[in-house]
DNA sequence: TTTTTCGATTGACAAATGTCAATATAAGGT
DNA sequence: ACCTTATATTGACATTTGTCAATCGAAAAA
């Protein structure tokens, strides 16, 4: 279960890997780069391979490195005491791992954990340091993705805190559907436990808001497959709470 | 209950100010400006005052301006649908109001409210781009300020998420003891309902957490004022959760 | 195919938490 | 001092959520 060691050079992309892994997506933070400071990444930059199940970063472990999700699903945890974790959110392609303790010379408090195959590149934080000296804009898209990711979670503590449990499952699905998946259909490979850990409940709860949604026809279930028949209801269940 | 204009010049502070109001604390983004980066921002920034109850930032409005606490005690909130408020934490001398939208082109995300006397100084968010653009050291301090919010939120998610309510609000006391009032005898000047609202559950059952605490000789109660007697038993009780 | 194992589901029940209404207490105004 | 109002407290009760144990079902191993 342990990731292979980061030593091995980037094999696949040779040119500019970081700016090609997002150059088709809308945004990306290194696109702002020069083709000089996009060398420097490149150089330093580590492509890894995770299988399903394995952990690409522990929490408690030190924050020297960023992560950039080029391909497969993952999620972030908090490991509580107990088996108590709380799933705070999903990544995918195009996902890029920072925050937590990164700058602030402190311990990673999340742990990323492969959920199907990754590919995935680790840049040494001492890179990150350097381009943020070097060009501001790069600075800037750094502070607007953590700003984002505050206002996630800002709304996540929201809705947990404040939303009765039909109402957490039915965000966590449109969640999915809007924001992962992209598609009413969608296999999360995630188990009922972790389904839960992302509502903070436990997972015979979740499991029985989950029938009551499929008895209302709301959604339905075959095997790992969850369909989506019945969106606004969903929306009007997650205001109400 | 408006706040007064930010039109009126900065009378109490004519010198560096921003340095001024934090050079006694051990750390401030501000320490690393240089003299010429300074003056940019006390040409810029604007001293205001706020009475007890007064909005200092509201929620959903623009967020166009850096804000920080030089005197006095606010509490920043989510704003939720019907009554339910989330009281995330409170700030107080040497706080620096940042994130929540501000480089992501958003709307403020939370509301800030005075519960004592506040002075405070406002900045405007186009000079902190330019600052970061200037002073990449400046830009490191933004991000670990960020960091540090985030870190805080997640735990704060945590604790909520997978804690009774006891645990709750026995980390409730634990921060007013150790992270605001920085005593073990302190006067909240807040109402069962917001301290309630810190900890995401009624006010009823937060009064009975503190009576049940009360009878344990855990705490005591006289008029606005709480006192610790027993910490250790409040750190047994976050621990078990 | 049979067995084994693990996750999913269900039910009965207990515990935690919220709701509503009544009362008490404190603060302010006249 | 008296009235008025807002906040704090308490109690009874309903609802929500968690816990524990049993059963089911599908996938892996024999």
């Amino acid at each position: 279960m342990e990731p292979r060691r980061i030593d091995e050079s980037c094999s696949k992309c040779k040119d500019r890997c970081c700016a090609k892994c997002f150059d088709e997506g809308e945004e990306s933070i290194f696109n702002c780069l020069t083709t000089e400071e996009l060398d420097l990444l490149v150089k330093e930059k580590r492509h890894i391979h995770f299988n399903a199940g394995e952990t690409i970063l522990k929490q408690n472990t030190s924050a020297s490195h960023i992560v950039c999700i080029k391909s497969g699903l993952a999620k972030i945890l908090s490991e509580g005491d107990g088996n108590k974790n709380l799933i705070l959110k999903l990544v995918t392609t195009h996902s890029i791992l920072t925050g937590g303790g990164l700058f602030v010379d402190e311990v990673r408090n999340f742990t990323v954990q492969a959920i199907t195959e990754i590919e995935c590149c680790f840049i040494d934080s001492d890179k990150i340091y350097e381009l943020v000296s070097r060009n501001s804009q790069f600075a800037f898209e750094l502070l607007k993705l953590n700003n984002r990711q505050n206002i996630q979670m800002l709304n996540n503590l929201v809705g947990i805190t404040q939303k009765y449990m039909p109402g957490r499952v039915a965000d966590l699905l449109l969640y999915l559907k809007n924001e992962i998946f992209l598609s009413n259909s969608f296999n999360t490979r995630l188990s009922r436990q972790e389904l839960a850990d992302m509502t903070g409940m436990t997972m015979e709860s979740f499991i029985r808001i989950l029938k009551e949604f499929k008895s209302s026809d709301i959604i339905s279930v075959d095997g790992g497959n969850i369909h989506i028949l019945d969106e606004e209801s969903l929306i009007k269940i997650s205001r109400k709470g």
